[in-house]
DNA sequence: CCGTTCTAGTTGTATAGTACAACTTGACCG
DNA sequence: CGGTCAAGTTGTACTATACAACTAGAACGG
């Protein structure tokens, strides 16, 4: 097997470790705001409003599952639906200060996690281990092999 | 903000997006194995047999899940159960022929689908990025802060 | 040697996240 | 208009998971 070959299988195994472990660690880490709650609200802020249209399609989500998070969300406070003036089937969801704050505070406690166990790598790792992480999700078009 | 925070913080948002993907696409990509039925035959096989608890241990598993994954495994013929003549509280766990066959089966797809995505990478990137990840997720102790 | 305590595993129950299918409401097009 | 398309909701079902209560077997200490 080729030096590539050896990486490519480390690369796999490592990921479906992490994949693995993901979901439930974040939940303990902030049982308030899960892993999806968590992006969904991320990119109600980036965005400032979108349709749960958009959610699904960007998240690869059914429009089912997203119509219940957002419920959910908007029950919790977080999350308000505006209806779309221009077309009444659309609600444009906005994030509530109440949502701002959670989201922040989250922000806070997933990056201080991440920056904890990150510490004693050097700059340049790190710099590096972004660039392939992202150049590895971008290569994911929403709902291929992205384990 | 320094190279090394703004690093932390691309690796900790691709990380995010990968854990929210994998197990779906995992499914789909092969809808007989879920992601966990398929590590834990991976670790069956590694091992050459092994008790439920230390599954349990090992994945930061709650006993109550690996045992109905094994059930499960055990019903699809997949695993057996063998009575540890030692210690009758024990199970040990073996691979059956066709556990070994579909684990191989679904390894190869695996690996197949991270070759063909990984396809245009540099061997260096490739074995740098393996480095990388393995050396991420050995700074976790099965339970902390690993989305 | 027997009772207490520990360990392995199972089972009951509950929850979250998800999908698919059926439906409702509103828009758009010819 | 009337048919078709789009956005969301709701009913239903399944999987993975945890926690708690339980059973069965082992081990240790007086």
């Amino acid at each position: 097997m080729t030096a590539a070959e050896t990486a490519v299988e480390t690369i796999q195994r490592e990921m479906t470790v992490f994949a693995r472990r993901a979901r439930a660690s974040a939940g303990r880490m902030h049982p308030e705001l899960s892993l999806v709650s968590y992006t969904l609200l991320g990119h109600l802020e980036e965005r400032g409003g979108c349709r749960a249209t958009d959610l699904a399609a960007h998240y690869a989500l059914d429009k089912s599952t997203v119509s219940r998070q957002v419920a959910a969300l908007e029950q919790a406070g977080l999350v308000e639906r505006r209806l779309d003036p221009e077309d009444h089937r659309v609600q444009v969801l906005h994030l509530t200060e109440a949502g701002q704050e959670i989201l922040a505070q989250v922000t806070q406690s997933r990056r201080a996690a991440f920056r904890e166990r990150l510490a004693d790598w050097p700059e340049a790792d790190l710099v590096r281990f972004a660039a392939y992480l992202g150049r590895y999700n971008a290569g994911t078009p929403a709902g291929s092999a992205d384990d």
